[in-house]
RNA sequence: GCACCCUUAGCUCAGUUGGUUAGAGCGUUCGAUUCACAUUCGAAAGGUCGCAGGUUCGAAUCCUGCAGGGUGCACCA
């Protein structure tokens, strides 16, 4: 028996732990993570900016799967010639950690509203940034390979300058204004919020039917009939024909008799309870837009903490929830509750934080006018100049573009960029001052304060692709924008990848990517949401030390199809980590076998390479194509079932008995293949992969397989 | 209410533009081996591709309807 020729490392089973941080550092000092760095004469570029990931936790599985496909992204690319660029960065998240902060706070037994603004934004910027740091080896642990040299921060002063002007710009172009218009607020985190920051839930509550006057109206809500002095009906009901619009009326309501007018309006539905009701315009959207339709006073009911103001008479100062039942006990003494429904199945607001019921009001603020921006996002959409995969989630944009309205960018907190604004003490109004250097009001001339409030974390996020960038005179600008790929979950398609889009188009006149990639939400193993209260939660790096990087990233991406959920589940990444193994095994038995001969390859072993080949190029169509998860398992089954199983198994009696010339061919066939192999395999297990190729004697592409040549074959 | 998706082996899912006997992983059963393999190899069982129609030489794949599950959006008092 021969002395081995496989360096020692491979005597035993391939232990992830010990490589994993050495090959890292041996990257990032390669310097090749910066295209401006990287070998060769490139002329392509590609480029992804990573969706930074908010800076107030640690990573989850989540994080794990977008680091993994966007990393498989950027090293196909590089290695493919490209100019390949991943920008890191990092999200201050406002509103998000806002809320994470709070709940620490919470627990601490203090409180924001207990704190001045300055002092408790200091707080939340140290967390931030040691969130971020703590974050950032995470990110290098999974094998990012993005360009942490850079590496963007939302709060930088680039990045806080170029949303200013973006602010400026809409301004400038009437697509912004600043008005009092019902908004979306939450009563415990004190803030307004847009549209997308609320979700509905379904509740069944008392719906009371009440005797207003000679009508009934229905509502679910009584606490906030104090001031309703108008009821409407629909024009075209005919129960309600002898009632004319304008008409007047006493009634005996809650606390008194009050006047009553009548307001015919087309937006009743004649069909749903009595086809009549009052309105309430501070609280109620629709009966907002109604009461503007017929210029109809309004008045609030509710404060900003949810409870009663002194409109509510005996019950001011009460909390909405807790008055309800007493007030329609004084109804039902005046007899003028007519039934109660006991379950009436319904779906409300509540904020998607708190899942506290929103509480509609009437607030100044800072509004976007959408509808020119969406329409040119829908064109670009159309004209398939931005691709979105999948299609099923390119019909829910254009879906959700077509019906969009103006967006409330103005957030009560402190955790984020402020509004460089100014609001008219006089007459209100509000007005943009970048500069911070207006006194005096330009409409009334009277004195101004400075707009407290901040931008919604999405307004600035909306502009990340051109401010990381360095729009608009930047180099990386000119080199790599319009970005090649947004890679980021489902869940944030409205949020950030349709702002982008449209602030993109406004600001820098161009698609800010070619291609949107979306990927699912990662699962429990039994396809249940990962949450701390279940404790299903998956770890990626504790998961990443027990099986290694390149096992979960494999867990991760193998039949994992864009748009789509994925059950996470341990044993599959237990399967990988044996592949990974496997891989070293073989690894060691061809550098144990083989010798690189440079021998003419026989009939048959020449009929194997096609084989391989012709598999090789399908892997980067597939990856060309987004389908890593066809991809991936193709070059794990051609390497263990074919390549181990075949060619090796076959190759031991040629080594034992065959004739010289077969001997080398396939010692020259092995070789070929396997080197080829790991490069194929190396964006998704880029660790065992370049580890390999570190020991291999014959390496002659490149020193550093992350920058090896991607393998293409002409004479296909 | 408007819009969209899913339903394929016991489980989790692939199946790229319709094309020969529908695939993988895990699980199950049987056998071999420890001679690169903290094991591995070989083999087997298991699916009327939700249901009913239609288009086609040919449908898991395209069309229509139905059933079940899920998602997005919306101001129903």
């Amino acid at each position: 028996m021969e002395p081995s020729k496989a360096p020692e490392q491979f005597l035993k089973p391939y232990n992830a732990i010990e490589h994993e941080d050495t090959l890292y550092r041996m990257w990032e000092k390669s310097g090749y993570f910066n295209p401006d760095k990287l070998p060769g004469n490139r002329k392509e570029s590609f480029c992804i900016i990573m969706p930074p990931p908010n800076a107030n936790g640690s990573l989850h599985a989540g994080h794990a799967l977008f680091v993994t496909l966007e990393d498989i992204m950027t090293r196909f690319a590089r290695m493919d010639g490209k100019k390949a660029l991943w920008l890191p960065g990092a999200d201050h998240a406002g509103f998000e950690t806002q809320v994470v902060y709070e709940k620490k706070l919470e627990k601490e037994g203090r409180s924001r509203f207990d704190m001045n603004s300055e002092d408790l934004y200091k707080e939340i910027l140290d967390f931030t940034l040691a969130n971020k740091s703590y974050m950032e080896g995470q990110l290098r642990a999974l094998g990012a390979s993005c360009d942490w040299s850079r590496e963007v921060f939302t709060l930088d002063d680039k990045v806080i300058k170029t949303v200013y002007d973006t602010f400026k710009k809409l301004s400038d172009d009437k697509l912004l204004y600043r008005g009092s218009r019902i908004v979306n607020w939450c009563p415990k985190h004190q803030t307004s919020l847009s549209n997308l920051e609320t979700t509905r839930q379904n509740r069944t509550d008392k719906f009371y039917y009440l005797k207003y006057g000679p009508f009934t109206i229905a509502t679910a809500r009584p606490e906030t009939k104090f001031g309703d002095k108008y009821v409407v009906m629909h024009p075209d009901d005919a129960r309600y024909a002898e009632y004319k619009d304008g008409q007047q009326f006493e009634l005996e309501w809650i606390n008194g008799n009050i006047t009553a007018t009548v307001v015919k309006d087309e937006s009743i539905d004649m069909s749903f309870g009595s086809g009549v009701m009052t309105i309430t315009p501070w609280h109620d959207a629709t009966d907002f837009e109604i009461a503007q339709r017929h210029h109809l006073p309004y008045e609030q009911i509710i404060d900003w903490r949810g409870k009663l103001l002194p409109i509510a008479g005996e019950f001011a100062g009460m909390n909405i929830k807790d008055a309800r039942g007493k007030i329609i006990e004084k109804l039902q003494a005046k007899g003028l509750v007519e039934k109660i429904d006991e379950a009436y199945a319904h779906e409300v607001p509540v904020c998607y934080k708190c899942e506290r019921e929103i509480e509609p009001q009437i607030k100044a603020q800072w509004f976007v006018k959408m509808k020119p921006l969406a329409e040119k996002a829908l064109d670009v959409v159309e004209n398939n100049h931005v691709k979105i995969l999948t299609e099923n989630h390119e019909k829910i944009f254009k879906h959700w573009l077509g019906d969009i309205q103006d967006w409330n960018i103005s957030r009560q907190i402190v955790w984020g960029i402020p509004i460089p604004a100014k609001i008219c003490d006089s007459c209100n109004d509000g007005f943009v001052d970048i500069d911070d250097t207006a006194t005096k009001c330009p409409k009334c001339g009277g004195a101004v304060r400075k707009d407290p409030d901040t931008f919604d974390t999405w307004f600035s996020s909306g502009q990340w692709p051109f401010a990381t960038l360095g729009y608009p005179d930047g180099q990386d600008f000119k080199t790599f924008y319009p970005t090649t790929v947004m890679e980021t979950m489902y869940d944030i398609l409205f949020f950030w990848v349709a702002r982008m889009i449209m602030l993109g188009i406004y600001r820098t006149s161009e698609i800010p990517f070619k291609y949107v990639y979306l990927h699912g939400m990662v699962r429990d193993a039994k396809g249940l949401k990962m949450s701390k209260s279940k404790g299903n939660v998956i770890n990626p790096l504790d998961v990443s030390k027990e099986y290694g990087t390149d096992a979960l990233r494999m867990g991760l991406v193998v039949g994992n199809t864009p748009g789509t959920d994925l059950n996470l589940d341990p044993r599959k990444i237990g399967a990988y980590k044996k592949f990974a193994n496997k891989l070293w095994n073989i690894a060691r038995w061809v550098l144990e076998s083989c010798e690189a001969t440079g021998a003419t390859l026989t009939e048959n072993d020449t009929a194997a390479l096609k084989e391989f080949r012709a598999l090789a190029a399908e892997i980067t169509a597939d990856l060309e194509g987004f389908r890593f998860h066809l991809a991936s398992e193709k070059i794990y089954h051609y390497i263990w079932h074919t390549f181990a199983d075949k060619l090796i198994e076959e190759s031991k009696p040629i080594f034992t008995n065959g004739t010289q010339a077969d001997k080398d061919s396939r010692s020259s066939l092995l070789i070929e293949i396997f080197s080829d192999s790991l490069k194929l395999l190396h964006p998704f297990m880029p660790f065992v992969t370049e580890a390999i190729w570190q020991s291999l004697p014959w390496k002659k592409d490149a020193d550093i397989l992350m920058v090896a040549p991607w393998p293409r074959y002409t004479d296909q």
